[in-house]
DNA sequence: TATTTGTACATAGTGTCCTATGTAACAAGT
DNA sequence: ACTTGTTACATAGGACACTATGTACAAATA
């Protein structure tokens, strides 16, 4: 489309505002996270864990949406934390099952309502229309970066 | 809001969302802009340098809407890179000027062409109104966080 | 059964961003 | 001129993500 881009266009790009948005969120929810003892990638993982549902790295790491080495480390931060416990699998001797704390599972809760508060603060002056539109594009958008990124990075 | 929050809603969240798309972009921006030698944090730096505007440390960090530190890290790898070069501010002695090489400047064009193609292309099958739509709430949405962390981090 | 292929995880190294804190230079007010 | 406050930058340390690569176990196949 223009092959130049000007000190204006380039904030104005959509992978900008994306990612001035996201560490937004980001800064936010750390914020009110810490106290409670939770980073903001952790979220996900405690989450997915709470339901039972998930049990295992690879799967806590599609969840998640991150890599696997990027899930491991994440791990290995919530074991020292203590939020998780990691007991080997006796089905699958490469496998771990990955289970909540007691502690952890306690606090859920409370950083949940925070997150969910957050984000509805994030959203103030949207109306419903608005922020439904806005996570109905968001969720096409990365349809199509999913699929750009397979093609290029040559993902799988 | 809701109190609870079960595995199907963290995912929808616009929290969440945005996230995965900032690191959508910055996958495929990466992959694409490494053959030419930048990252993706530089491009912000290099087209504000390119107008000549913009030359202190702290007016890059303002511009590129990151932390000083991050800004500082970020030139000491450009630097590093032959990307940009740092000379004494000759009015203020806390300060430096930055520039672009010439071997930067030669590349740019192309990241910008490289990124703006990039753009596009996580645009697929949006409509015109539909990426002025998504562009300013995200626009809006900014601004909201940018008045939370303002409150909730103590900046400034 | 032996070999090959695939999967789950670990490790190493890097980029990008943050907060917290220190230091040196400038600017203002007394 | 001197103190005081502000500003620009540096440094330390950590979170969170990525790619690239190695290793051990499992599954499939010859």
């Amino acid at each position: 489309m223009q092959y130049r881009m000007s000190t204006s266009d380039v904030l104005s790009t959509p992978g900008h505002l994306t990612s001035v948005a996201a560490r937004g969120f980001a800064r936010l929810s750390e914020a009110r996270l810490k106290p409670l003892g939770f980073g903001v990638g952790t979220l996900p993982v405690l989450v997915a864990l709470e339901e039972g549902r998930v049990k295992t790295q690879r799967d806590l790491a599609r969840f998640a949406r991150i890599e696997q080495p990027s899930m491991a480390q994440m791990l290995a931060r919530m074991e020292r934390d203590g939020l998780i416990l990691r007991t080997p699998d006796p089905t699958d001797g490469r496998s771990s099952r990955v289970a909540l704390t007691e502690s952890a599972r306690a606090r859920l809760p409370e950083a949940c309502a925070v997150l969910s508060q957050g984000n509805d603060e994030a959203l103030a002056g949207f109306t419903e229309t608005e922020a439904e539109v806005f996570i109905s594009l968001l969720k096409r958008l990365i349809g199509n970066l999913d699929q750009l990124v397979k093609n290029d990075v040559g993902d799988r």
